[in-house]
DNA sequence: CGCATGACGATTTTT
DNA sequence: TCGTCATGCG
């Protein structure tokens, strides 16, 4: 396959055109909802392989979701036959250069990542082991200030007494190092060290650093506007000192800064990148007129931007439809009629409409008009097939068995299904572990040997870990899926969900038959495992056609769909107080992005709407109309 | 060890 | 009001 240089610029505009071809040197292309970002950025790294400036393994380019990076892959396959090897989300391609050069932090190269729930339980365990009170401070918490520190790429000797903010504060720094040292013991790390191990990596090994800066001749990055200050450290060491990054993203859509997205990034770009470029694509192909002229009109309010100026050709009589409801249920009915009414005289295919919330309980009274209406719909953003507790805990005998040092997944399966392993032997075990510095794995041995248990908590260990060794050694010569289906009838964690048989049990059974059907298709267990860690996605029917989609705002970003319904425009649910409490200004105006992000998913039809009063907890509240609504001028709106 | 009971809190969640 | 979680009893 041939690359043509026209192939890549023929169907662009002009400001796309010069941020393909503008390659060397700090970029920013700041693109609006719905401007052609992706195609940019594809045909920009297609330009960069045509003009032969790199090659497919000097380009490193990052996303934020897998599936972006999915769709950035499959798009670039259809004009070129190679795969970019270091095309993927920020994690993941941190977690591959830490497995190359794993042995120099310390770690294996099988290393396991940490998810949320992980954490929580290891900081739950360190607070036990430290008698903090997990009543008076919330593990979750803890987590999350522990996340917000990694974040901003401070290490637990950084963390200064500025940042202790409150009680709560210092006890997640006490906390913080023994969660590192325990980290540590297990060979693992959680999201945010993927970057932090990697910036240490780069920081105390200057030749590793080199070499990638040279491998790496082009960086790209997606949804800047997004990153976080580990990210953006990153991002920094590893283009120099070409200098040739270049970084897309919209600052109006900027949502995640309570995840730690650091909004100054992109908005501070020329200072940090001298001699930088900024082009702005502001052509709209995506919303008709109205619809954009009343996100435009909303945005202008927020201070924090870049000033873009959005047009569109897409000229339409339809306006936006503002709508005052009673209650809740009179908006979710309306809702529902509409869908059926458009459904019956324009689109047929469902898909085509959205319903986005604020917050996910908005969602039950909606579902209950949907279903009272015969309307078939989905709600995105669920439960997670790997999150399921049935998968969760045949992963953690995997786990444990691939490596006998993961502690997390020891405590989580010991006793499941029950085998008279109890929270006091538990409890034995983790002190012994703990005094030792010795995986639980190794202090159950030990305890055996030293007789500390009844004789059946005794037994029941012993062939606990006979059997994990068994299945360990069997990783070796046998395919991986049959070993994983041995540990689920040998583990009787099979018989145990057949002896309670139940609707919930026989969806468990499938499910775990689902996750052996789904082990096939990778080569190895270590590569399965690094897998789910890393791209842990919804569940397969979320591509299920023609149901209506209903999921968060924050979910809909990258999306966009004909008719957009955005219910519950008040105050007290949007802007939501509870950001506006934390942040202030710096709050309110990312909840304006957020309706700004969901108005401008919309591409023919958009309905707002608010109710005078809505159940709460199953508490009468009546509600004001959102600020958000005054913002949008009258001229684009038709008022019911 | 397993179940019942009561207290508590209840946005958003790309990795 | 509902679901989660820690605690205490049988």
């Amino acid at each position: 396959m041939q690359l043509e240089e026209e192939k890549i610029i023929v169907n662009l505009n002009d400001a796309q055109k010069e941020a393909v071809q503008h390659t060397e040197g700090p970029l920013l292309i700041l693109a609006g909802a719905g401007t052609g970002k992706t195609l940019v950025l594809i045909n920009r790294i297609l330009h960069i392989l045509q003009q032969n400036k790199a090659s497919n393994t000097q380009i490193l380019a990052t996303t934020f979701t897998n599936k972006a990076a999915r769709e950035m892959q499959e798009r670039i396959l259809t004009m070129y036959p190679y795969i970019l090897p270091w095309l993927g989300t920020f994690h993941s391609v941190a977690a591959k250069i830490l497995r190359i050069n794993a042995e120099l932090l310390g770690l294996s190269n099988n290393f396991s990542i940490l998810d949320a729930e992980d954490q929580v339980k290891l900081v739950k365990n360190i607070m036990s082991d430290l008698n903090i009170d997990s009543k008076q401070f919330n593990p979750k918490l803890i987590v999350g200030i522990i996340q917000k520190w990694k974040d901003i790429v401070l290490s637990p000797g950084e963390v200064l007494a500025s940042d202790i903010k409150s009680e709560i504060h210092s006890v997640a720094h006490r906390i913080y190092k023994r969660y590192q040292d325990k980290l540590n013991l297990m060979d693992a790390v959680d999201f945010g060290d993927l970057l932090l191990k990697n910036i240490n990596l780069f920081n105390n090994n200057s030749n590793v650093l080199e070499m990638y800066q040279d491998s790496f001749k082009y960086v790209m990055v997606d949804e800047y506007q997004d990153t976080n200050m580990a990210q953006y450290v990153w991002l920094r060491m590893l283009a120099q000192p070409r200098n040739n990054i270049c970084c897309v993203g919209d600052d109006d859509q900027s949502i995640y800064g309570w995840r730690g997205a650091e909004i100054g990034n992109i908005l501070k770009f020329e200072d940090d990148f001298k001699e930088s470029k900024i082009i702005k694509l502001e052509q709209n192909y995506r919303s008709t007129n109205h619809i954009l002229k009343a996100a435009s009109n909303l945005i202008a309010n927020n201070s924090m931007r870049h000033r873009k100026t959005l047009w569109t050709n897409l000229d339409s009589e339809t306006k936006v439809t503002i709508k005052s409801c009673y209650n809740d249920k009179e908006e979710a009915e309306f809702i529902a009629q509409a869908i059926k009414y458009g459904n019956k005289f324009s689109q047929k295919d469902m898909s085509n409409n959205a319903v986005l919330v604020r917050a996910l309980f908005q969602t039950r009274i909606i579902e209950e008009a949907f279903i009272n209406n015969f309307i078939p719909y989905r709600v995105v953003g669920s439960l997670k097939f790997y999150d399921r507790e049935e998968i969760k805990d045949i992963l953690a005998y995997t786990k444990l068995a691939v490596k006998q040092n993961d502690d997390l997944s020891f405590e989580r399966i010991v006793n499941k299904p029950a085998r008279s392993i109890g929270k006091t032997s538990i409890q034995k075990i983790r002190e012994i572990a703990n005094t030792s510095n010795i995986s639980m794995f190794s202090a159950s041995e030990y305890a055996i040997s030293r007789n500390i248990f009844s004789t059946k908590t005794a037994n029941a260990l012993v062939e606990f870990l006979n059997l994990i060794k068994r299945w360990h050694d069997e990783f070796k010569t046998t395919h991986h899926a049959d070993v994983v289906k041995k540990i689920i009838e040998e583990s009787n964690y099979k018989a145990n969900l057949i002896r309670n048989s139940n609707i919930e049990s026989s969806t468990k059974i499938e499910n775990l038959k689902e996750l052996t059907k789904a082990l096939e298709d990778f080569q190895s267990i270590v590569d399965f495992l690094e897998h789910i860690s890393l791209i842990n996605e919804n569940n397969a029917k979320a591509d299920s056609k023609d149901v209506v989609n209903l999921m968060t705002l924050h979910a809909a970003k990258g999306l966009e769909f004909n008719t957009v319904f955005l219910p519950g425009w008040e105050e007290e649910l949007f802007p939501h107080p509870k950001t506006v409490d934390e942040s202030g200004q710096k709050g309110l105006e990312e909840e304006r992005r957020l309706a700004y992000v969901g108005i401008t998913r919309a591409k023919r039809k958009l309905y707002i709407s608010y109710a005078m009063s809505r159940r709460i907890y199953n508490q009468w509240s009546s509600c004001v109309p959102s600020r958000f609504l005054k913002e949008i001028p009258q001229e684009c709106c038709s008022v019911i």
